[in-house]
DNA sequence: AAGAGGCGTAATGATTTCGTCATTTAAGAA
DNA sequence: TTCTTAAATGACGAAATCATTACGCCTCTT
């Protein structure tokens, strides 16, 4: 999952990126609306955080633009005022959510959770395909009840898979998602990454492999009924 | 636990806060209602001791404001009226318990106590792990049935850790829930208690830890049997 | 007032992760 | 089949993260 973050002041957005990389997500930070607008068009994001109080144009004129884009990325409000009028005109204008400064970092992860979730349609945090349950709050694999010893990366590349679950996913796509700005473009990063990864989830006995490649194409998981 | 006290009565709210000290709760505190808001909106506190007479926005009306904003933290209203319409109006209002002014200090910890254990959905006050069993009134810990001697640091985090046993805890939220407003932010305080932690339970026959670490996420307690 | 222990800090050493590269294997077209 | 190109795999090294120790301040006790 890669978020933008669009916050001016310096101390908190660090204080909120370094949260959000530590739960697993790929993060691009900017201090203006500008920025803001560029790097939205440059990347799909998962999710964006913006705050509406930023030098130049103003975060809910960014809002605007973007849905005059017809950019349906979820965004979360951050805002200092907390009044009716406020929260309405946001929403009003094509937000998904908001809260209030200051919050508890953890409302935020949930909020942002959530609102992910919602974007893949899935109405509930787990996610079960074939022998293995995903739990995208726990951010943790269970094959079989047992729990997998999957790294921070393997974990969203798998959760990435299983949310797009039955479409074939490039490998660009994947970078993209999973990797924030200062990602190298020439290597084998993902392949590699896909190795480890069927390794771990791989079934000994059957050789049915759940993730499978389309050659020239990306990847795809498939759950062996389909 | 972190406790957020608002008590204008300065000799009062000292005692109150030197005995939450003393029982190894972080605590804030504050004398008025505003700063109360912010407060509880910066953090997450286990639990909100909230004065009803106190200065600007009285105690009933940041219950109100905190509700509104969804804030569900469990609040135990202090009031010196006993009259039944003030407890009733404030159960009505959100409050989670409520404690006639004066009380014994005896009393309000162990209410504390019972919130803190509602909260994180626990009915007993006694959490076994392994071979471990965790009086949270008498936050002492057992191992094998005898004491182990840990520090107020100690316990505090293992205890947390307990509470929110088989989840992922981040560094952070360690430092959020276990220290109070005077933390420094870049030292390794929970990584030193933890290591030390980690020596006093440890099995030294066995070399499963208790206490995992999820590299890049944070600390996780997960009972052998899983 | 002195001693002891708790506790935060910093420094150092140990682990693990992960991107890269080189090599092998596999797939598809001619 | 054979050639071409894509993908899989394994090894390695740099970087990030974590564990552990030692030290010094501060508080509490006696």
């Amino acid at each position: 999952m890669r978020i933008l973050l669009v916050e001016d002041k310096v101390r908190l957005r660090e204080a909120i990126a370094k949260a959000l990389k530590q739960s697993g997500y790929a993060v691009d930070t900017t201090d203006n609306g500008n920025d803001a607008l560029w790097m939205s068009q440059q990347h799909s994001y998962n999710v964006i955080l913006l705050d509406i109080m930023i030098p130049g144009i103003d975060g809910l004129e960014v809002l605007v633009k973007l849905r005059d884009q017809k950019d349906n990325t979820p965004v979360l409000l951050l805002t200092a005022k907390d009044t009716i009028a406020d929260r309405v005109k946001g929403l009003r204008k094509g937000a998904d959510d908001y809260l209030i400064k200051p919050f508890a970092l953890e409302e935020l992860l949930a909020r942002i959770e959530a609102l992910c979730r919602r974007s893949f349609q899935k109405s509930t945090s787990t996610i079960e395909i074939d022998d293995l349950t995903i739990d995208t709050s726990a951010k943790s694999v269970k094959k079989n009840g047992e729990l997998l010893d999957l790294t921070a990366r393997e974990y969203a590349i798998l959760e990435y898979l299983a949310l797009k679950e039955g479409a074939v996913v490039s490998r660009t796509e994947i970078e993209e998602h999973i990797y924030d700005e200062l990602v190298s473009p020439m290597s084998n990063v993902v392949d590699s990454a896909i190795c480890n990864l069927r390794r771990k989830i791989s079934n000994e006995d059957l050789d049915k492999e759940l993730i499978q490649t389309k050659r020239g194409q990306g990847y795809i998981l498939l759950p062996t009924s389909k």
